[in-house]
DNA sequence: GCAATAGCTTACCAAAAAGTAGGGTTGAAA
DNA sequence: TTTCAACCCTACTTTTTGGTAAGCTATTGC
């Protein structure tokens, strides 16, 4: 067993699901490597059915994980903007392989997403 | 929203996630993935701390899914294999780049998986 | 001044996922 | 003939996760 921070994991990859596992994170993920920077009222209303409670707590797990991070912009009107971290970068890959894999799994089902996104909205 | 057999989701991400996300699917895949084929009984003692019910569990759900098959090779004595699917196969760079994500994380962290493999059984 | 919007937090509750413990068949090995 | 291993299944309980609803600060727009 592999120790790292109070957790115990059988392999890497058991290590890995540990931060993009949770049901919002790779969705959080996504939508910042195809925007670059986004408020958490934009992230919020791109994810259909997600609440303030899951996101908070998912953003601030992502952040303490060091995939993404929060820029404060202004105090005194309170805003920010979440980008992906160095390390959430390096995910990139994976993020577009799950989308792809998606799509084309849903196209063997008779759903073109590509083309019918904006019914799925 | 997009359905497909009774679920729904809110993009081919979350599509996706729905047949690999599970605490122990990527892990079964995985080991398919290095070894090719497999009884139930070398994925079980190769997965520490699963349960038989949850393992069974999860075997049964990615064959419904079509990401692994399982052949059965006597039935007097009832002896099988679980082997990838071409869909199981198709998730070959996933797992690999989970794998080798996990790696690097680690070794940034102080561990060296790779080196020090035969201490974390 | 009053409602609305951004950006959260907290308490409470329900549902889903996972763990525990046991049972059960078949057949080969001791 | 007793035991063991492969290959599971089922009922029950616990843990984790997720959802609801409310509340809080601060600023902008009407």
């Amino acid at each position: 067993m592999i120790k790292l921070n109070n957790k115990t994991y059988t392999c890497p990859v058991d290590a890995t699901l540990g931060f993009i596992g949770g049901k919002w994170k790779l969705l959080v993920l996504s939508y910042l490597h195809q925007f670059t920077k986004k408020s958490y009222t934009e992230i919020r209303d791109n994810l259909p059915g997600v609440s303030e409670k899951m996101l908070s707590q998912q953003l601030k797990e992502l952040e303490r994980d060091n995939l993404i991070e929060k820029n404060i912009l202004t105090l005194k009107p309170y805003r920010v903007e979440y980008i992906l971290s160095k390390d959430g970068e390096s995910l990139a890959p994976l993020v577009e392989f799950i989308s792809k894999w998606g799509v084309s799994y849903l196209k063997k089902n008779g759903i073109d997403y590509l083309k019918d996104q904006h019914l799925y909205k």
